[in-house]
DNA sequence: AAATTATATAGAAAAATATTCTTTTATTAT
DNA sequence: ATAATAAAAGAATATTTTTCTATATAATTT
């Protein structure tokens, strides 16, 4: 799908508010509310806005330890794989999961309440998960940015 | 605050879509209108709800390449310190910045369109940032698993 | 170039939802 | 038990979303 720059000022907005209404995007960007509307179905429709999100204090709710999580797998056969996705992918503490380039085949972001409870999972929860050849795990001293929104320009 | 079992499930439900309407939660909830549209009331105000936002998808609008970035400073002053993370920060090609624990200093999330703009980010961008020390690249192969939510149990 | 089709926009009307208000119910403390 | 407090329900109101109709704009065909 074709995004003209209404399309872009409308994402960007969007991606940094989702709860406006569309009488206040409209007069931001200076058009009628129905514009507004049409245009954000179509861009649901076409599935360039995926989903809407509440976000979440992790302090309030008691999920303030971050940590980033090397993997390397024992072996690289398919079946392996395709395993180790599904079940790390079951794991609510894994916020994400990224097969990446370099010494380890993996990079987790794992967020729980406490040193402690990350001990927890990596013992009764990540390694148990199998063909898992080692891990390095880095932690979240403190967080600079953390955005979702892409600069659309 | 303290979370109730019922403010816990409004908030996994939110987290994973918050474009529901307050009517589909209480039925969901099994509560009356009012009763959720007083309770997402109390959660924003105390700041446990911080933001909603539009989630897009990163392939529609050509941002189809994300990597991890490791950071070191040439030196750690207060000073230098603070003026970096406030750089950054700046960046919005930059989704996520945290000081970390281990050989590096900082890990990045960057996400643009391709090789060739993340070559362009890092020469023109990041390393003409002050008191970079050295920097680590791994790029992402594969979204296993992207999420925002927390699960509250 | 004129006519035609498709596309986007605007404004008004209708439908649905959010918000407020009042009453009732449940909970806690005295 | 009784009073005070907090949470919930239902009805009334205010906003917003969504649909509908009309108009303008752009692209396409003849």
């Amino acid at each position: 799908m074709e995004l003209d720059p209404i399309d872009k000022a409308l994402l960007n907005l969007l991606q940094q508010d989702s709860k406006q209404t569309n009488k206040a995007l409209a007069y931001r960007l200076d058009m009628s509310v129905t514009a507004i509307f049409e245009r954000i179905k179509k861009l649901e429709n076409n599935g360039v806005l995926k989903k809407y999100v509440a976000l979440v204090d992790h302090k309030v709710v008691d999920k303030n330890f971050s940590a980033f999580c090397h993997i390397k797998l024992a072996q690289h056969s398919r079946d392996f794989v395709v395993k180790f996705e599904k079940e790390v992918a079951k794991l609510p503490e894994v916020l994400e999961c990224h097969h990446i380039s370099g010494d380890y085949d993996y990079l987790l972001k794992v967020v729980v309440k406490d040193m402690e409870a990350f001990r927890e999972f990596m013992v009764n929860k990540l390694t148990s998960i199998q063909h898992i050849g080692s891990t390095h795990s880095m932690f979240v001293i403190n967080e600079v940015k953390n955005s979702t929104a892409l600069e659309l320009a």
